[in-house]
DNA sequence: TTGAAAGCGCTAACAC
DNA sequence: GTGTTAGCGCTTTCAA
């Protein structure tokens, strides 16, 4: 049957001899009708597979179950992967997910903060961007509570002094999971590579690596602690470059996230030194970049399913009013793939 | 100032000494009010942070200003591309998109089209999946007719007796921007790697890679075309295998995608085969994986930002009941990087 | 220019 | 069980 313009209940209403009512009530299912009406309805909207209007109900109960999601970029596949959690995770209760990208553009996050607002989404859900500064904008914290104080936020980094449900990676257990790993192998010249020091989980990530240094006996070398410009390939590159001019190479690599190994590993090959035979290389993220490269990327995951899982249902127990503890941590797992290796005895 | 829960234009409306109806007008800037009273009214408005909600604007203009977009899978970062530059162009006109993932699944696709058509979007955008199907299922197209009867469907593929507008990337011209470089490198042992035979664009690349190659006067070897399983490195990687069992290799390959030529060049590493010294390789799409590969990959760029924009004008044009056309093509140029050699005459 | 009022399509409280 | 009715918050005739 063809899906005729501007259906509504009340036409369903008419050609069942019932009031809208009784429609909505087998619509929603929240209250009892007859068996004999009911079928007599859902016969109908079947027929014309009528489908209710959402912003109508959305109306009715101040409710649009949607829940926004901003993100730095979709192209990532860290962001998408998440994103994509999420949806699995809320569409299981009957939710959608409404993305917007800022593309790092402060003021994008501002005016997507709004339009969500006036979407009416029940829930926000922030990953990157200036929730994973170092030092958080107190203007944008002022801006994100003024919305959290009607809709819940759920963000992935932090925002001093907000209002937000925070669903963070542990990155202290995530560097522990790689240098565990590494030093296992025999590694003790160990370089840290990539990153920016005004973001707050490299920060994390990288006074982690000083710590475990430290506990495993291992001198700390500032040269081996590289800073990257952003977290792309290119800034992989960069970042071996500069290592490329010291005088003595380290033997494992540890990459902010799958990019910046990938850039590393270019800026290798253009060497010809070999991975892993002569440099083993680790990173973060375990996004499907990891398996692009040759050879393909140890990297640590996040348990992503967990991820969207805990960010949605931060979600829809801030929604129903129920109490939600204001910060949950995500843990992490090595993947174990072609780029590292035992360190080679013969020094 | 704190946004204050359900405030509404009659909240706004009571404090200036004006009728809701004035409000409306100052909100929606479609009729005249006096200079007093509208600044008034928007000193009010800013003051409390106020904005109108867009389900009740929705529900009364019977137009929700978002745009729903059905995608395969958003962690491909060719669809990620075409999503966001869809994204871009349609928030210039005050649009809002919002994204689902059918993640290849059939049932899905029907369940986001109900979803899209609930949510009363303005328009459809379709980006992979059974649009891509070489011969169109024919439950599908009675599907979306059924929908795009209401609502504008815009699909980068095709779908046989639909009514949807269609925006494709022009294949031929692609195969041709390929091949003309390919050979004007000397090469004339040429593989397609990658691809189904039941996706029409794979098909139609082939069957343009055989012209080509026949205008050229070179043979064409049927065993130099590899069927991929799917279109991803690992793909790529179990074509390579089947071109090594060959008695001689191609020397360049044109992969049907970025990650078919990841995964080919990690097969090729593995055995010790330099690229691109002693085998070029090519591919489509022009993802950041071809970035993120090593050398970086010579690839075929569809301009995403006219892609989108042509997506997003076909939309709205039909939105506004104006005429588009029913399909319209886009052209590609090659991203030259490092990937590719002239042919080493020394055979 | 402005206000009153109807309508967008649905839900839910209330009465029968 | 079921119908009536009053919203939900906005836009837009229609009068004034």
């Amino acid at each position: 049957m063809a899906v005729k313009k501007n259906l509504t209940i009340y036409d369903i209403a008419k050609e069942a001899g019932v009031s809208p009512a009784t429609v909505s009530r087998v619509l929603t299912g929240n209250a009892r009708v007859s068996k004999l009406k009911k079928e007599r309805i859902e016969a109908i909207i079947k027929k014309y597979d009528f489908k209710p209007n959402a912003l109508a109900r959305g109306l009715s109960e101040t409710k649009s179950n949607v829940i926004g999601m901003i993100v730095a970029d979709i192209r990532n596949p860290f962001y998408a992967t998440v994103f994509l959690e999420c949806e699995k995770e809320a569409s299981r209760y009957g939710y959608t997910l409404m993305v917007c990208n800022t593309l790092g553009d402060p003021d994008l996050e501002n005016i997507y903060l709004e339009k969500m607002y006036e979407q009416r989404v029940d829930a926000i859900i922030n990953v990157g961007g200036r929730v994973d500064d170092l030092v958080s904008n107190t203007d944008f914290v002022d801006h994100v509570n003024r919305i959290a104080n009607v809709i819940p936020v759920i963000i992935t980094g932090k925002l001093d002094g907000s209002d937000c449900y925070r669903v963070n990676i542990d990155q202290m257990q995530a560097m522990e999971v790689v240098m565990d790993y590494i030093i296992s192998l025999g590694h003790k010249d160990i370089a840290l590579i990539g990153g920016r020091d005004n973001v707050q989980s490299t920060v994390d990530k990288r006074s982690r690596y000083k710590q475990l240094l430290k506990r495993y006996g291992i001198n700390v070398r500032n040269e081996y602690i590289v800073e990257g410009k952003r977290y792309d390939d290119d800034s992989g590159y960069e970042c071996m470059q500069k290592l490329f001019a010291l005088e003595q190479l380290p033997t494992a690599i540890i990459a902010i996230n799958d990019f910046t190994a990938a850039g590393a590993m270019r800026a290798l090959t253009e060497r010809g030194i070999s991975v892993p035979e002569e440099i083993s290389i680790v990173s973060f993220d375990n996004t499907f970049i990891a398996e692009v490269t040759s050879p393909k990327l140890t990297s640590v995951s996040y348990n992503y399913e967990k991820f969207g899982e805990k960010i949605v249902h931060a979600a829809l127990s801030a929604i129903r009013g129920e109490d939600v503890p204001r910060i949950q941590l995500i843990q992490s797992e090595l993947v174990i793939r072609g780029s590292c290796a035992k360190l080679n005895k013969v020094d």
